[in-house]
DNA sequence: GTGGCCTAGTGGCTGAGCCACTTGACCGGT
DNA sequence: ACCGGTCAAGTGGCTCAGCCACTAGGCCAC
């Protein structure tokens, strides 16, 4: 059998790119929060052009397995870069629900708390995130980033670094529930609505309305995140 | 509040691509296997540059929405750009396990009557097949194409319409299957010794042989499949 | 110290261009 | 009428060179 006959084999050239930069991953030793190479060493150093290192850089970065900061490098999101096998991602599923439960009980006393301690600046900074995730739907965004924004200045705003603390600790899965959340067509826009109630309960720093709406948010999100349906409010 | 003190949004482009895209699939009443625009009108439509298109796409591509041929354009995958929520993926894989089992049933009989009613050519079309999935992995690749033509031959080579129309059925879970069982490291050179094996016995006439090597090798494809799936309850 | 400035490094994006592959039309021979 | 080969247009794959925007860190003035 020749070698001539034999069919040609066809490779995407960013895909033979996201082999070399797993394997510099493992063989450098490289951790959640390193920084990879940059781009342009990148393509010098696996003799392609930056367009094909970006083009698998962009694919590492919607697989979140990668985060690229404009201007200070592209950074590690977790140890490896391969993709989550489905198995976790069944696993955590199953345990979503606990994290939404405790989500629902410390955000509505945080919402509660933030009404009535919050200053004039912490609800200055609150209201800017407002602001940002509503320029973020405007531009086509999912407004993810106002969402995280609104949801760390008020528990900022509720001055209990032991609830602070608790939030922390399941941070991750909330950013997970959130971005899965605002995907969901027209989601956005109506997660904003709820934000501004919530805002303008602590802006009147009326606890029990801050409480009430808050609640009412988490728990969307919660049914959202369960059964990928949006109900109508 | 004024402008300027807006957080400034930040997006990607391909972002804001992706979703044109999706948007212009929707409106333009795009299905299944209908093409998309060129690259060079889709810049100059929406105004930036290929590369950014192309990163988009390439986005498409991972996410098995849109198939990119080169010099032939690119199609869709299915009617939506939209990528299949979880629920629906994890529903899928609970009907898994009857596919595995009809598959089994189906291939082993088409390895067997293609051990009898093959032609020269047939097999060596098989044969072909075989070649190529070698060179897919030797380049890196997983060689999920030449598995797929390989089962492809077999079926072709079997001469049993019915059968083969029952295969087409199911065309969809078992490749589905195929592309998560190649991507187990390590997996890809085994399923090629497999494959070798089914070749050896249709290629010498043993049919039960062929059934045997045929039965073991979907075995094995299900065991991995099924491993990687915890049932929901 | 502290705050402001500056600069090197880095990602984001562009535009022009070449190559490789696909497709279909065209044309010649049979 | 059919087959087979050739050719050109269209399209995706990839590169190169370059500019802009942002970040980080050092430096300086206060």
């Amino acid at each position: 059998m020749s070698e001539a006959l034999r069919p040609m084999v066809k490779s995407r050239l960013y895909e033979q790119v996201l082999e070399r930069l797993r394997a510099h991953v493992v063989e450098a030793g490289l951790s959640a929060g390193d920084r990879l190479p940059a781009e342009r060493d990148l393509a010098a150093s696996l003799g392609v052009s930056r367009a094909s290192i970006k083009q698998a850089i962009v694919v590492l970065e919607v697989q979140g397995l990668v985060e690229a900061r404009h201007g200070g490098g592209t950074y590690l999101v977790r140890d490896t870069l391969d993709v989550e096998p489905v198995e976790q991602l069944v696993e955590r599923r199953k345990r979503l629900p606990e994290v939404l439960e405790a989500r629902e009980a410390l955000e509505t006393k945080l919402a509660e708390l933030a009404a009535e301690r919050r200053t004039d600046a912490e609800l200055e900074t609150i209201r800017a995130a407002l602001d940002f995730m509503r320029d973020e739907i405007d531009a086509g965004d999912n407004g993810v980033e106002g969402d995280r924004r609104f949801h760390a200045a008020v528990t900022a705003a509720a001055h209990s670094s032991l609830l602070a603390d608790f939030m922390k600790t399941i941070a991750g899965q909330i950013t997970e529930s959130r971005t899965e959340s605002l995907r969901q067509p027209g989601r956005p826009s109506r997660s904003l609505a709820q934000h501004t109630a919530i805002y303008e309960a602590i802006a009147a720093g009326d606890a029990k309305k801050a409480a009430a709406a808050m609640r009412k948010h988490v728990r969307t999100v919660a049914k959202v995140r369960l059964l990928t349906w949006v109900p109508e409010d």
